[in-house]
DNA sequence: TTTTGAGTTGTTCGA
DNA sequence: GTCGAACAACTCAAA
């Protein structure tokens, strides 16, 4: 190093792939030297169990938008493809760099990761800095009771995270100094080059921009009336911002601080609280990535892995108008409505008595938003085996009656399952119930046109309830 | 240490 | 169609 001049830090991205309030980006800059941002594409993440065409999609997008808006501000995105313990020790001696700061993270895998990657560089005498950046706290791993014990109920926590540290909503930066001479950028690639397809055939737009679009819209439009309309399943009500938020092209962090006083926004807020409980867990939590919260149920429970009976929910034919709606936006959109989520997660638990971990995988494969401590907790939880105080009758949900309280005119159904487009109203919820005349007349013969139900959901229930006991 | 209050999002049955 | 009761007791967090 020349005398004076600061050293080169190299900025790794992971899933924080925005400038605005991006606090390692600001520590990088405010070291006064070089700032080389980097990408390294994983191939555990490409092709391992969470490996996901329409996810890796929405991730190149990403980072497209990411080296766009890098440029404009004299930088390069710099790409790597490998393992990140092998490629950051070879990117940080290449730059010339001094250390390595990255946006910390929380899931099992991502910390097994940094701390090789850790390792890998402390053998050059290099140092690994994470800052906070991916949630609504500083740290919610953080956030304890009063015993210093984690929590495991939702209501404690959020009171508890109300009166957590918050950091500054730091600007984007309009310069980031770039290293004299530059290092070769290497190429994004197409979906196709990484070996994967995508998956949904309508899905968001990925990048920064788009998620600060999306966010705009939903801070005028859509928070004001939040706690009204996002549970109702057609409405545009929920905020659809989840996949910004899973990569960091939204910060949940500045997302709270433009929140208005009001019922929408502290509705609203509540929700960003899940993301940052659901990381809290996790992260004292980690073994709930494979194996279920409650031990009395870990090795007790027994869970049905019948393939056909699988398949048909997958691919939205169990019969129940509702949670085949929700399988094919799904497949449709990458995305699916928080409530669909947990009538469809109910569905596959209790009245399949399916793996919840089955469910659990087929989400990530196909969410774009999918999100391993979001994801798991929530399927645990619907599952009654997870963080969920309730006991399991409160959790078996009626998709019928779902259907009826939040899709009562039919529009989302009917979007997803156009074979039901000509059912009357009254017998969208149970189509099985129609007269065999009024099966004619709409054009949907039940066993021909639509599925027969593969259950009956009141013996289904009675099932599940005595499969939860049983395991006790 | 013991006690107390509370727990995301319900469903079914029978009057 | 609408209403209240029963479901089955348990664990967590904080005083």
């Amino acid at each position: 190093m020349l005398d004076g001049m600061p050293d080169a830090v190299l900025l790794w991205f992971r899933r924080d792939l925005r400038l605005h309030e991006h606090p390692a980006l600001t520590a990088a800059l405010e070291r006064g030297g070089a700032v080389v941002p980097a990408f390294c594409l994983d191939p555990r993440l490409l092709s391992g169990r969470h490996r996901s065409g329409s996810r890796t999609q929405f991730l190149l997008e990403s980072l497209r938008a990411l080296d766009d808006a890098l440029r404009e501000r004299g930088s390069r995105l710099v790409v790597r493809h490998g393992k990140p313990e092998l490629e950051l020790p070879s990117l940080a001696r290449e730059a010339g760099a001094s250390e390595v700061l990255a946006t910390g993270d929380i899931g099992p895998y991502a910390r097994r990761r940094d701390q090789a990657v850790a390792r890998a560089l402390a053998e050059r005498g290099l140092a690994l800095r994470l800052h906070p950046g991916l949630f609504v706290a500083d740290d919610p791993a953080a956030i304890h009771t009063s015993q210093g014990t984690p929590y495991t109920v939702f209501t404690p926590f959020h009171r508890a995270w109300l009166r957590a540290p918050r950091r500054p909503v730091l600007p984007a930066p309009s310069s980031v100094p770039a290293l004299p001479g530059g290092l070769r950028p290497g190429r994004i690639p197409s979906l196709a080059a990484v070996g994967l397809e995508p998956t949904a055939s309508d899905p968001a737009p990925g990048g920064e921009p788009a998620g600060r679009r999306a966010m705009g819209r939903f801070l005028a439009d859509g928070v004001p009336g939040y706690h009204r309309r996002n549970d109702m399943l057609a409405a545009e009500g929920t905020s659809r911002l989840s996949p910004y938020l899973h990569f960091g092209c939204v910060s949940g962090r500045e997302l709270e601080e433009r929140l208005a006083p009001g019922e929408g926004p502290e509705a609203f807020r509540r929700q960003l609280c899940w993301r940052d409980f659901y990381a809290h867990v996790l992260r004292h939590f980690p073994r709930n990535a494979r194996s279920e919260h409650q031990a009395r149920y870990r090795a007790t429970m027994r869970w049905s892995h019948a393939r056909r009976e699988f398949d048909a929910w997958r691919e939205g034919r169990t019969g129940y108008p509702l949670v085949d709606a929700a399988m094919r936006q799904l497949q449709r959109e990458g995305w699916m409505h928080n409530r669909a989520r947990l009538v469809a997660g109910s569905f596959l638990t209790k009245d399949l008595g399916i793996d919840w971990r089955w469910g659990e995988r087929w989400f990530m494969r196909l969410l774009i938003d999918g999100d391993e401590a979001n994801n798991n907790g929530n399927w645990q939880w619907i599952a009654s085996v997870g963080v969920d105080t309730q006991p399991p009758y409160r959790r078996i949900y009626n998709p019928a009656l779902h259907q009826q309280r939040f899709d009562p005119d039919g529009r989302y159904v009917r979007r997803h399952v156009p074979e039901l487009h000509g059912v009357p109203d009254g017998y969208l919820a149970e189509p099985w119930t129609m007269p065999a005349h009024v099966q004619e007349q709409a054009g949907c013969v039940i066993g021909r046109d639509y599925p027969a139900p593969i259950v009956d959901h009141l013996e289904a229930r009675r099932e599940a309830l005595e499969r939860y006991a049983a395991a006790r």
